[in-house]
DNA sequence: AGCTATTGATAAAA
DNA sequence: TTTTTATCAATAGCT
């Protein structure tokens, strides 16, 4: 919406997306506390960023509001709405959590080369491309890194030349001073 | 605000709070889309009118976003919730779980290149140095597939060249029949 | 419910 | 991340 207006699809290059997400997701919190204050409304908004860190909001207590949503949705289907107790609730997502855990491992495994005695030809093409795209974008912030570095140590360089200039100039200036004083002193103590 | 700008505090005339509740919920809900399509973020919104009407919108299902949520609350909230005994021993899972998933999903994204800004220069070479590891034993792994397949293939290459040339033999002594039995008979039907 | 003059939000760049 | 700036988007006050 600015520089450029933009498509509302994922955005692809990360860097971007995380900025993205943390303008906009400060955006949406102030949207939503001005329509709760201004209109008296209840609000409550969950976000959970791609990388699984929480923000949250509520115009009153989030627990209040989630109860008051299933009443609402009670009105409308009874059958739908039916709530396991929070035990099962939190079984399923502790299955969930394990799985997801599992897979996360299976696939870190996979990247780091230990686990490919299943894979197809195919399969190992595509991780093949996968890793070498991964490869090129660290290689790609390691030579960003050297390069600030260079350049603050030039900075460095360049601040110790002046230094050492002045310092030289300082000495030679001593130096004169010394010959022409060594010129007239000299003579009065032979 | 436009014509001018207003101070977010109650709008205490009412036709023009109902007014403004609906653009700014329409305002609210486009933004919550926007910033989950653009940032593949979880969100859950839910919006009570101050006369008690319901609008909500969730990118995945509102059970989950629940429940995610409660797994990343505090204890406190969790003592609310749960009866103490076996909050105990859950709750501790829960939390031993969710780091490990987090710790592995920042390990995946460090791998994939998606999360360099905090490394230094050492730690962007170390992982360079394991990512190219990770691709050396994938692409070994491709060529062993490689020959595997085209040892395969060389087999039956070979079965089928035996194949050929026993069927070329059979032919060829049926052809050599064909002739013998076209001599011996031939004179006997002018 | 539409219409604009303004204010607000934010993409790109630093 | 935060700031700056140039644009695009949302909306307050009127009809």
């Amino acid at each position: 919406m600015t520089r450029r207006k933009i498509e509302i699809k994922k955005i692809e290059n990360v860097a971007a997306r995380q900025v993205a997400f943390s303008k906009r997701r400060k955006g949406l919190f102030k949207k939503a506390v001005e329509l709760s204050t201004l209109c008296d409304a209840e609000i409550a908004l969950c976000v959970f960023s791609a990388s699984g860190k929480l923000f949250d909001y509520c115009s009153t207590s989030m627990r209040q509001v989630i109860e008051r949503r299933n009443l609402h949705s009670s009105n409308v289907d009874l059958a739908k709405t039916y709530q396991p107790s929070l035990e099962l609730q939190v079984e399923g997502e502790y299955f969930k959590l394990n799985k997801e855990l599992r897979e996360k491992t299976r696939e870190l495994r996979q990247l780091n080369g230990e686990e490919l005695q299943g894979l197809t030809l195919r399969e190992l093409k595509k991780l093949e491309g996968l890793i070498s795209t991964c490869l090129h974008r660290v290689s790609k912030a390691k030579a960003e890194a050297f390069e600030q570095e260079i350049s603050i140590l030039k900075k460095k360089v360049d601040v110790l030349v002046d230094e050492n200039q002045r310092l030289e100039q300082v000495q030679r200036l001593a130096h004169e001073q010394d010959q022409s004083s060594a010129i007239t002193t000299m003579p009065l103590f032979p």
